[in-house]
DNA sequence: CTTGATATGTTATATTATCTCATCTATCAA
DNA sequence: TTGATAGATGAGATAATATAACATATCAAG
């Protein structure tokens, strides 16, 4: 298993909880949780690092489920508009969401040497910046927040590095 | 003049103001302010909103100053990398700094009804995240703070629509 | 002058994302 | 059961964004 979020843990559950939560949050809101859906997550969440539209479509077409890159927009399209993933702009790429029970407003660490991307929580962060917005009188709706930097992994001087 | 940030202001005074700011840095740090560089960040910040590269390529291009994508790319790379201007994530597009002077952690707050752009200053909420991320073991280089919604002029019941 | 570093010109191509139109499927009302 | 509707998928084409690669030019330092 590649690339990993910064912390070791039980990526057997991560995957099925992660499938879980979508799967019933589906049934209770009555959205058809189709099996390009379907694997377009499970695929996300067992790379557990920010992939490429095209990256998951590789997946998806070695699979038969679906060959052109409409089939893995509406699927990421889905899975964003849905909170079961999320996209991170600075990468132009996709991650399962590790909160997916909760309304939550997520924040990204991207590491640049080994590019994991970890999902934490920033309603402080998103508060101050709605509160400077509002004196401007400006609405948020959605708040972006990444940061680039060196994870833990990487801070010593054996530094990992991204496969080829 | 289309599309202003939220405040009216002297924006005569706003582009020379920037351009001269610039040219100063430039001489001290013995950067080379080519014509192409002025002149792109001149076009930012006349038209004072996020452009996409290919939209300031064909400016320079109307007016023989390169043809080519990498024309616009470089410069744009030039503009970032020494703070001149900004890349909006959410929109791969730029602007224009609003505070060439000083060094500053930005936000922009993107209206999604006029695509208007502010600069805000995000010293606070940069500050949690970073906090957040030392506590995760993670160094924060840059941090990438958008918020998408709505700006004051376009409050109003009669919303202003992007044009054509 | 020549060397090295930086900048520009140009062609081609890679990467990311969307449009369009046809078909299929699920659901529900009549 | 049928038909209507909305949502989902298949497939081809193309748009929009960004970079690679290589040649040439410019300029300052030695």
């Amino acid at each position: 298993m590649s690339r990993l979020a910064f912390d070791a843990h039980d990526h057997h559950s991560c995957i099925a909880d992660t499938l879980d939560a979508a799967e019933a949050r589906c049934a209770k809101s009555g959205l058809q949780f189709t099996p390009v859906r379907r694997r377009a997550l499970e695929i996300l969440a067992t790379e557990h690092r920010a992939m490429g539209a095209y990256d998951l479509l590789d997946h998806l077409r070695a699979e038969g489920l679906g060959s052109q890159p409409p089939v893995a927009y509406r699927a990421l399209d889905f899975l964003v508009k849905h909170g079961f993933a999320h996209k991170i702009e600075r990468l132009n790429a996709f991650v399962a969401c590790s909160h997916p029970d909760t309304d939550h407003s997520p924040a990204f660490l991207i590491c640049r040497h080994c590019d994991a991307v970890a999902e934490i929580r920033a309603r402080d962060a998103r508060g101050l910046l709605t509160d400077s917005a509002s004196k401007a009188g400006f609405t948020v709706d959605r708040a972006v927040i990444e940061a680039e930097g060196t994870c833990p992994n990487c801070q010593d001087g054996t530094e990992v590095q991204a496969p080829a």
